[in-house]
DNA sequence: TGGGGTTAT
DNA sequence: ATAACCC
């Protein structure tokens, strides 16, 4: 089992080296079937993460469910937009997020598969979670002695076996080979690792070499690595307005970025955008690995050409709230919150979508997950009341989005144990004397795994 | 562009 | 409630 104790800490205030303890241990999982972990370090200055990336996780999902589609070029489609597609469409020059039409031309063999629900994605990444979890827990006791790389070296480097870095990236190395297999030999599913000194290098080094395959960065290819990005939009943290900004600034390289006046960055930018980006140019980043844990909101969307009258976003709200209550009911804890989403129809504007939040009702919030029919009722007409906040139904109006989301999760206070429970339980011991409410990762035994 | 998710302000 | 980020 694992252990994270305060030893004689006597300052109450130390978040910190609990943080960092807690992070030594916790796995980073979410639906894209995307994990981190970080291995035990005494010295917390050289950390060794592994990064693993599953292959177009929705397309593995659904060759799993019909392995006839296997050797086929497969598409995973949204509405009129292949979101994702298999190594054999890739082959074919099908991309992600690539529009149907489009799509057919170039390919025209192309199977495609209905992936709106996730349903089944979801499924599937939660017991990704959960395997990660188990392996991480066994890892301290393992034997790691065998010093080979496994998988490549980027920029085929050579590895100084008198150098400690060098050995510890190397161990990891083999941590990530055998997760790949565990996730194979378990699930099907096959990915992509990266093992570096960082989540930033190691997220940039798993995509070097492409389906099924992983690569180490020994920290003299740093440099190399970052310089082989050919745009600044390229570094995970640098999104689509930073992006536009340091485009309008004539930065465009990671060279330009590396060697632009800091104090103009921060002007523009604000000093905590401005300083982390600056670093995350250098390839440098010591945010934490954080584990996800279970998730904090659950929603559910449905996306259309048009909808313009009430009775018809009642109907649509109807069907999205069915299936929340049945997500939500599973999870096992209770939302205290209920938000609306919506994005109204407009010619040219990008990331338009408008919400309304309330509370639910502690009469309603109770019915919740009892097999009572009747919480249909009341949250319907709550979500109309944040409807009708939100938009004049007196005035025409043409929506193309809905959405319904459940968050502030609590946990309930009876003894009844839901799915995701397994990951956290509530820390006697530091709650007592901390007075703050904190977790620990519940032990696990190795018959389970 | 889909159907999600997170954190910061 | 919005805006930015992630996949």
């Amino acid at each position: 089992g694992v252990e994270l104790e305060e030893e004689g800490c006597g300052n109450e205030e130390d978040d910190e080296a609990w943080a960092m303890e807690l992070s030594d241990v916790g796995a980073a999982g979410s639906l894209q079937g995307v994990h981190d972990q970080v291995l035990p370090t005494q010295n917390s200055s050289t950390r060794v993460i592994v990064h693993v990336d599953l292959d177009c996780f929705y397309a593995q999902v659904e060759m799993i469910s019909n392995p006839e589609l296997k050797d086929k070029p497969l598409g995973v489609q949204q509405k009129y937009l292949v979101v994702t597609c298999n190594y054999e469409a890739r082959k074919l020059g099908v991309k992600k997020l690539m529009n149907v039409r489009v799509a057919k031309e170039k390919c025209p063999q192309l199977v495609l598969v209905n992936g709106e629900d996730l349903t089944r994605y979801r499924e599937m990444s939660y017991k990704v979670t959960e395997m990660v979890e188990k392996r991480l827990q066994q890892l301290q006791s393992d034997e790691l002695s065998a010093m080979t790389v496994s998988g490549h070296v980027y920029n085929n480097q050579s590895i100084n076996l008198h150098d400690i870095l060098h050995i510890r990236l190397l161990v990891g190395s083999q941590i990530a080979a055998e997760m790949r297999e565990a996730m194979y030999n378990r699930l099907g599913l096959t990915g992509c690792a990266g093992v570096a000194s960082n989540k930033l290098l190691a997220k940039l080094v798993s995509g070097v070499f492409k389906p099924n395959q992983q690569t180490v960065l020994l920290p003299e290819s740093c440099q190399h690595l970052i310089h082989s990005l050919n745009h600044i939009k390229e570094i995970p943290g640098i999104g689509y307005k930073t992006t536009k900004c340091l485009e309008a600034l004539g930065i465009t390289s990671v060279h330009d970025l590396q060697t632009f006046s800091s104090k103009i960055l921060e002007k523009e930018l604000g000093i905590l955008v401005a300083q982390r980006i600056l670093k995350l140019s250098f390839g440098e980043d010591n945010s934490p690995v954080i584990p996800s844990g279970p998730p904090q909101s659950f929603s559910e969307e449905d996306s259309f050409k048009k909808c313009s009258s009430e009775v018809e976003a009642k109907k649509r709200i109807e069907e999205l709230l069915a299936s929340l209550l049945n997500r939500v009911c599973r999870d096992g804890r209770k939302p205290h919150t209920v938000r609306l989403i919506i994005r109204r129809y407009s010619s040219e504007k990008h990331y338009g979508r408008e919400s309304r939040q309330c509370p639910i009702p502690s009469h309603v919030i109770q019915k919740l997950g009892t097999g009572n029919y009747d919480v249909m009722t009341p949250m319907v007409e709550i979500l109309m009341k944040l409807f009708r906040n939100m938009v004049n139904v007196k005035m025409p109006f043409h929506l193309t989005l809905l959405s319904v989301c459940f968050c502030n999760l609590k946990a309930l206070n009876t003894a009844k144990k839901g799915p995701m429970d397994y990951y956290l339980t509530p820390s006697l011991t530091t709650a007592s004397h901390s007075g703050k409410r904190s977790f620990k990762m519940k032990d696990t035994h190795m018959e389970d795994f």
